[in-house]
DNA sequence: TCGATCCGCAACCCTAGGGTTGCAGGAGGT
DNA sequence: ACCTCCTGCAACCCTAGGGTTGCGGATCGA
């Protein structure tokens, strides 16, 4: 019922750098260079993290001349937290109708 | 101000495994051995996952003479969701203002 | 036109970590 | 006491992926 878990969105999450992008992303939309100027990491490396944050729809690129200038997609971030608060919340009520069952019926 | 990001629980969070043994708990509580017959991965593997996933609050261990129960934390989970959403706000509500002054001001 | 940037692609290195097998220790059941 | 089942360590394999360097193509400014 619930769709599958959104791990690809998770994965991207999962990277102190990425989060140092999306960190100066959030605050104002640069490029990959200006980017690579602020991060101790290489212009390539920040490229990389770009695509698989572009991929999970976390980030959206807009291309301005030769600059490409990227941007923080709050949005994504909020809609991926309402369905793992709606997860978490599925785990709860299930478990504590079991609980509740147990404590009716207390044949350990 | 805001937290450091929660990189560890979202790297406890990217890995379809670690899913399918949450879908597990929190359905209901069940041990390591439980979890070995129902998933396709040897029981050593799993208990690395579960520390992984404990190391991460996501799950809880309780003992139960020979038998380690394990069972899903959604609040856990749910608190997690609100920081993500707090920060998602956060880009969206700092970037609607730079397009604001932008638009007030217009020199590109 | 020429130089300075900015981007994209490709090859490569190296560690993190998901998975496995093997074995030893304990707690239960009969 | 004995056998069974569950857990915990440890060593090991192997791929995914974060990081680097190097190069070539394109665009802007003077």
């Amino acid at each position: 019922m619930s769709a599958p878990a959104p791990v690809a969105q998770l994965a991207a999450l999962a990277d102190d750098t990425r989060w140092a992008i999306l960190g100066l992303l959030g605050a104002s939309p640069r490029s990959a260079s200006d980017l690579a100027r602020e991060l101790p990491v290489s212009r390539q490396a920040i490229a990389k993290h770009l695509a698989v944050l572009e991929q999970a729809g976390l980030v959206a690129a807009e291309r301005d001349g030769r600059a490409v200038r990227y941007r923080a997609l709050g949005a994504s971030l909020s809609a991926l937290a309402d369905r793992l608060d709606a997860i978490g919340r599925g785990w709860d009520a299930r478990l504590a109708r079991i609980a509740a069952i147990a404590e009716a019926d207390p044949r350990s």
